[in-house]
DNA sequence: CCAAAAGTGTTTCAGCTACACCCATGA
DNA sequence: TCATGGGTGTAGCTGAAACACTTTTGG
């Protein structure tokens, strides 16, 4: 006979970034680990995570984000649950709902990275602990597959961006160059960005236009559940 | 202080019915609900499901749909959890793990009914107990929204089917009249279904080919996790 | 023969891709 | 003035939609 399961939250939260500060190049898409110091899997790192408490399951995945990060997520979204029964080599039964996040590169640089937390590649990581490895790459694949444009911009530009920027971040994301001609048309028709009157100069070559989120556009669709108030924010709380 | 939450596996199962057998006109999506006889809702129709036990989580999803129709389902996929703090009346908290299943119709046809469980109209549902309004809402746009040709057919159609019988199956599902000579073309340079050298013939017109699913191709692509036989694959039980 | 559904052919249109070309700025 | 990226124009391809048309059965 078994105990019965206990129930945890973890988060795969994504984030652009310069690997030195004010580095030319183009940012990496990293995610917050955490060192494990016990039993099991100890020495190896982890996703951020915890028990759920007496909250929501979302309001869970963003305690476990403010506790690694210090940051509020941009975007968030439940992603798959995790409860085979040999998750854990120990006899406990975790069972895990894995959320997925993304925050903004300028949020990321002014957080203080807390004890026995690291920012890791995303596409270059070590074994981790648990089932991890996999529980991340399906959150890749959900970012490479069903993300769109706008909500990318939202979720991982800061308030305002030029079109190469975005351009840049759908270039990491999908793996693959982008006709910029294209990407802009494709953008602006679109509408889930829209140009503000400001440009951003200092390049050796002309300005470029800032653009900003289109706040009157709906997010992705995320079926009935997000117009329920399920998940998201109940009276639209987007900063 | 609350006692820790219990985790139960519910699922949303469709078919397509005959409101009346050999009836004529078009089949019914529906979805099999149990009538509960105690509290809480007591005398509410709700989904099937129960507390998660010593399995997989999609073992428990199969379980339950097996308790409910005597049936396994052609196609078995997590969908969402929900959590809510308040989703039971009382004290209790639970957890619900939901996933959502297709069946053949055919295979519906063979099954006797069991006690205290009726097939009622997915888009014409009561009052349900719990939140499972909200879940099968949810189950039905991803229905609408995310499933691809060759794997509605393989779901909710028998071993062989006419175009006709299949294109019936998505007007049904999306709600709209599709051409029937540009679905042929889609269907047909999908690759999903072939042809076979059969005909049915008995109406009173042309008689049309019978096709089948086409086993050599890749279902719906569900990323990683479907890979690693995390839900699907019998063997290789990755933690 | 007629009705009805099976199945084929063809035109049109929208959207994407590739790529040529002009614009504005810092050095 | 030159290099660099910002931004515009446009020809060509591809695939979906609309619909006319032929084929084959039962009645």
């Amino acid at each position: 006979m078994r105990a019965s399961p206990e129930i945890a939250v973890s988060t795969v939260i994504f984030a652009l970034r310069h690997d030195e500060p004010h580095a030319a190049g183009a940012p990496t898409l990293s995610l917050p680990l955490v060192f494990r110091t016990r039993e099991p899997y100890d020495g190896l790192w982890a996703l951020p995570g915890g028990p759920l408490g007496d909250e929501t399951l979302e309001d869970a995945a963003r305690r476990t984000l403010a506790a690694t990060t210090g940051l509020a997520p941009a975007y968030l979204e439940q992603m798959y649950t995790f409860g085979n029964p040999d998750r854990s080599p120990d006899d406990r039964r975790v069972v895990s709902i894995v959320y997925w996040a993304l925050v903004r590169a300028d949020e990321v640089a002014h957080a203080r990275p807390q004890q026995n937390v690291r920012w890791l590649p995303a596409d270059d990581l070590p074994n981790l602990a648990f089932d991890h490895n996999l529980v991340v790459e399906y959150a890749l694949w959900r970012l490479r597959n069903k993300v769109s444009y706008g909500r990318i911009a939202h979720a991982l530009l800061g308030e305002t961006f030029t079109l190469r920027e975005l351009r840049e971040v759908h270039e990491i994301v999908g793996q693959k160059r982008l006709d910029p001609a294209n990407f802009r048309r494709q953008v602006e028709s679109d509408g889930a960005v829209v140009p503000t009157d400001q440009m951003r100069t200092g390049g050796a070559h002309r300005p470029a236009r800032l653009y900003r989120y289109n706040t009157e556009m709906e997010p992705v669709d995320l079926g009935p559940i997000a117009r329920s108030g399920a998940t998201t924010a109940p009276t639209r709380s987007t900063p």
